[in-house]
DNA sequence: CTGCTCAACTTGTTGGTACAAGCTGATGTA
DNA sequence: TACATCAGCTTGTACCAACAAGTTGAGCAG
């Protein structure tokens, strides 16, 4: 039943892989190769059986594989399909502007001149700082700290969410933080007419699969990792700020321009 | 055999999950909550059979969701274990120094910092640029490019492999680009001694799940993520590099320093 | 004591069966 | 015609059995 040696893969050549794997390389090349094209239906289980000789079990293995790669996408009823991206450009640099507002306008501009359409829930909390948190804006892990978080949306997809943490310190000199709807202006332009300037930034980008939690909350299916941007605010004298957005991989890139590129939008008119 | 209702939870609590989801959940929670450490062993398949009363095959498919999330990983023989993680810190953003050399001594530079052992393999190719790399220099796709390749090792684990472009038409002004060895004072540096200097650069920073290729040169496992990093480098009239750099998504985080972080700096004295 | 063999563990692969549950179009009834 | 039902497709879950193959340590032969 199980043989390593021996093998011929559907192509006739013999071959050390196991079936599965064999299984997930051809479909893999077809697809790759355009024969089923993002959006297109896979053969289904029972056909891909007789078409590689091999039982349900070994076929599900490979079709698995191929979702794991995010390749495909499987849906009880429906079959698999060839899965298609959407990339969504994020400018994360913009010197000009320091003060740009991170709360809603950024992301409801950016969305808005992309021709999407953007919505989001938005939730105000006061939370103990999770250590991670704590470290960036150099206070307790613990202490109390402002929690305030966007779920974000284009066209009704779930893009993002967004949990921005402010210290305890900051509540007493710009408290409307705390309060439950939007800051229409921005927190950093409402900061910023207090006299809490922000003059610079930390980034800091990672990836790793989702948690449950951030698969559930971003609808997002195996194979998809997420991309992690934590931005660390500083004023002249500490942190004010620690944000992390969490986004779906397969939708969004993001773009830093640094140094003098008139080379790049001279020639790039449209 | 197969019930989504009137199913009891390992802990005694209904629960419409299927079986090998709660499975999953227990250990990752198990996990998470610190009763298997990074890199402690997990119970065997046989024992978990035991534990939650289920198939192997059922205790295998929480498994493999735990491994396809990160959280775990299995070799033939040895069993489960946690995965550790050790993150190694990416400085992106330099302004001082527009025209640090990229390959090579950055990355040898920081790796010995962090008191560890870089060690790299090196290739210089002619090759068609391929259509993603050529609208970034603006070339016609398939026109020749000058490829420079490096796969790098931290301690002789995989860490990187590094794609360098450069446009056909910087060959005659820079040849010693298509020397197979390493440029010593880095290509920046030697391109800029001829004039053409390093201005400016753009990033694109992107994740996905690895192809097939990429998991077998930087020896990922299941459930781990690539960061991919494009930097397009310009000159004051055109882009004269293109780099894509795949790292492994578990073992490396991006930083971005932008605008003033003296309150950063300061209070960080190690 | 050294070194080899092998039993007993581990996970990996492949086959099978059965039924649950989501989707769609055909069919029949009002 | 309008609508509900259902057969027949799809994938999802759960079980069983068997054997392959990597790892380790006990135990035996030299």
């Amino acid at each position: 039943m199980y043989q390593q040696v021996d093998r011929v893969r559907h192509d006739g050549v013999m071959s050390k892989q196991p079936k599965y794997h064999q299984v997930a390389d051809v479909l893999r090349r077809d697809i790759v190769g355009g024969a089923y094209p993002p959006g297109a239906r896979l053969p289904s289980e029972s056909e891909l059986q007789e078409r590689f000789e091999a039982s349900r079990n070994t076929v599900r293995a490979g079709l698995k594989l191929l979702a794991s790669e995010g390749l495909i996408s499987s849906s009880q009823g429906l079959g698999y399909e060839v899965r298609k991206y959407e990339v969504f450009e994020l400018n994360a640099s913009r010197f000009e502007n320091l003060t740009f507002p991170q709360n809603g306008d950024s992301y409801t501009t950016d969305v808005t001149n992309a021709g999407r359409r953007p919505s989001q829930t938005f939730r105000v909390e006061m939370t103990p700082t999770p250590e991670y948190i704590a470290e960036r804006l150099k206070v307790e892990a613990g202490s109390t700290s402002v929690l305030r978080f966007c779920h974000r949306f284009v066209d009704d997809v779930p893009w993002s969410t967004q949990a921005t943490h402010y210290p305890e310190w900051l509540i007493s000199k710009a408290p409307r933080l705390t309060e439950p709807g939007d800051i229409a202006e921005g927190t950093t332009r409402y900061m910023a007419g207090l006299g809490i300037e922000q003059v610079g930034y930390h980034d800091e980008i990672a990836t790793r699969m989702p948690t449950p939690d951030e698969a559930r909350l971003l609808e997002i299916g195996a194979g998809v990792p997420v991309l992690l941007w934590t931005r660390t605010g500083y004023s002249e004298e500490r942190p004010i700020r620690c944000t992390i957005t969490t986004f779906r991989g397969d939708l969004n890139r993001m773009n830093y321009e640094i140094g003098d590129l008139s080379a790049r939008s001279e020639s790039e008119p449209q």
